[in-house]
DNA sequence: TATGAATGAGTTTTCATTCAT
DNA sequence: AATGAATGAAAACTCATTCAT
């Protein structure tokens, strides 16, 4: 009875931690960080300035909470993308794709990192964060050399480029300058790669009972 | 008489402006911007809060001449590189390298753009730089068109590419989590351009009737 | 319980924005409006500096809401001598000696007006306020007219003229220069005003069933 | 020689001074005493801003240098009228006169006075100007009295209350609400001051051989 | 003597954080 | 737990005054 007391607690403290993450997201990321007071935050999540101190012990506590959220639920999805895609173009494909969509999604968050993600006392999260991202993209290399798709290599330029240009196609697409849908965007980065890892598309992807290099 | 005396006076503003500017990118540099207090900046450059407002408006004021300095420079330096370079290669490989080096030695303004230059407030002129930087690069790839290096093609999208993979690896070395030198990044971008432009070494450039690898 | 919430709350802030208000007239008063700092008013208060800014937006809006409140106090002075007097003598008495017996007591408050009221941007404050006096005095002197104790005549200048000496003796008073009472001052003005409008004191005030003129 | 090089070193800089309290006037006048920066009356003046400090002490200094001078000037116009005025009635209407016409000449002193004059550290300065006018004041009337025109009686009253009226209508035709002309002002001031003392016309003034009281 | 660049004390206002209710 | 009134440190910017030239 105590411990269910306390896990009802516990999912109340969640419940209002996250709505605090959610409306300081909205509004650090159409005000920008510093422009952002305590107040606007509480306002939005529809409670009282003091209340924020309950759940969080400062503003950068609350922005540092909001960027783990939302890399959290960037690899969700990146995740249930990854499940249904078979072969390493459909699978980059799914990669390179749900983050363009979900980054679209989350502008707010998306400027956060941009400009107050980097300066000096964050930059550390922000690099983490981006070493993640560019990991993964290894891995997914790795399972396709696995799978017989790819030549071993060292993959690690190639996955911070396929990167680097995701952010750039993000940048210009937030920034409102974009010229390409996501889907061009994204078939020009994965084709790029591709391209450069030397990815032959006759090689069908895992037909079964076949060897791997025999070109 | 009189007009040696403007013109002196004139060499000494442009000289205080300068150290300024200069005080204000080393501390914007390491400390951010917004934790950047105007006498900080004052006390970096030797002279007192109060004559910082007799050169700039405000310090908004000295972060643009900041970057309109330093991009004057870039330009300068890149220009310069590409007097005596030769054919496409010799040509992309000047205008990437002189950009790493470039920002390499200019940490500090970097940082500045990456944080403060995100902001709403300054992602016009940030923009602007970017869109004249890609411009160049097409400029450069037009040219190899022009001299039949390159075959006619929309080069827009390779361009945003090199540049998005040339600011990665700016970012990386300047956080300092770089994991190869100058030379080897620069010869990355260039070869995965390159590849993508259908670019073949053997089409010599411009030494008629000379051919490189006929492998 | 919501309303009685809200109504203590309401009360609450009025109270704290007299008190500010009372501060700020002692403070203005004493030191003049350019040499009292936000913080002296907050001192005299008893409360932080930021305190302040919770309930006027500026010093400008402190100034404002004080000449607002006491001139609201003055004229319910003003009304209330009025009640209890009759006769045109006796009115005016009431309100020259509600006047200078008000402003002997709102020593700060009648150094504000004179300073601060007469800076441009508070002259029509500052007019509308004397424009007012003017005309209740106007006013007076109609009703005396109504109730046959003077003669019809323009009274615009005189009324002017009795305000003029009215302000002359708060001045000298309030600097420390008076040599009358403020009896003394009053009952010049008084026979002075009356003198001019033809008043005969043997026409006694309102003796009823009496006809006007017939001296 | 050394004298006469003395003398003339004397007369430039009264000369420069001058030219500063001009300056000093207009601009006072225009912005008021706190918006008036030292280096707006220096380029009013045509001078850098340190030469102000050859010349003066302080801004404040400046300002009580400028009262001074507008006083001097002030009593050099009445006086030059009472010359020329005969008879009490002419000398009040000269002394009255005089009066509008110069503040109207000099609204931005006269602005000056009503503001900063009034602040605590001017207060007496200030006062002393008035107390002098009232003083003029009377001495006109007494000579009144010696010439036979008025009868003996304390005019210290009258002589505020004619200061008085005469402040008012400056303050109402500076603030541009005046709805009489200077004549029309001034003949009331007069009338009513005049009416109040006793004086009779028909007693024509200084007729050769009268007796005083024959009333 | 005249200059005007340099100074830095001083002012208003903001806002993250605390704490009594 | 929730509130929001109160706090006061901090920061940008101004301008009277000084002083080297």
């Amino acid at each position: 009875m105590l411990a269910s007391s306390k896990a009802r607690k516990q999912v109340l403290t969640d419940f209002r931690r996250h709505e605090i993450i959610a409306a300081a997201l909205k509004t650090f990321g159409s005000k920008g960080f510093a422009a952002t007071r305590a107040e606007d935050i509480a306002a939005q999540a529809g409670i009282a300035k003091g209340t924020l101190y309950l759940y969080f012990g400062s503003k950068e506590d609350i922005y540092v909470a909001a960027v783990q959220h939302a890399m959290d639920q960037l690899n969700e999805r990146v995740c249930g993308r990854l499940q249904s895609a078979e072969g390493i173009r459909q699978r980059i494909t799914a990669f390179i794709t749900a983050r363009l969509e979900f980054w679209l999604e989350q502008k707010s968050l998306y400027r956060l990192l941009l400009t107050i993600g980097r300066e000096p006392q964050h930059r550390k999260q922000t690099n983490a964060v981006l070493r993640a991202s560019k990991q993964s993209m290894i891995v997914l290399l790795e399972e396709a050399v696995a799978a017989g798709e790819l030549n071993p290599q060292p993959f690690d330029a190639i996955a911070w480029a396929a990167l680097d240009m995701l952010r750039g196609a993000n940048d210009r697409r937030l920034d409102g300058v974009a010229t390409h849908s996501i889907e061009e965007d994204a078939r020009f980065i994965i084709d790029l790669t591709l391209q450069f890892v030397g990815y032959k598309e006759s090689r069908s992807p895992r037909p079964p009972g076949t060897s791997r290099d025999d070109a």
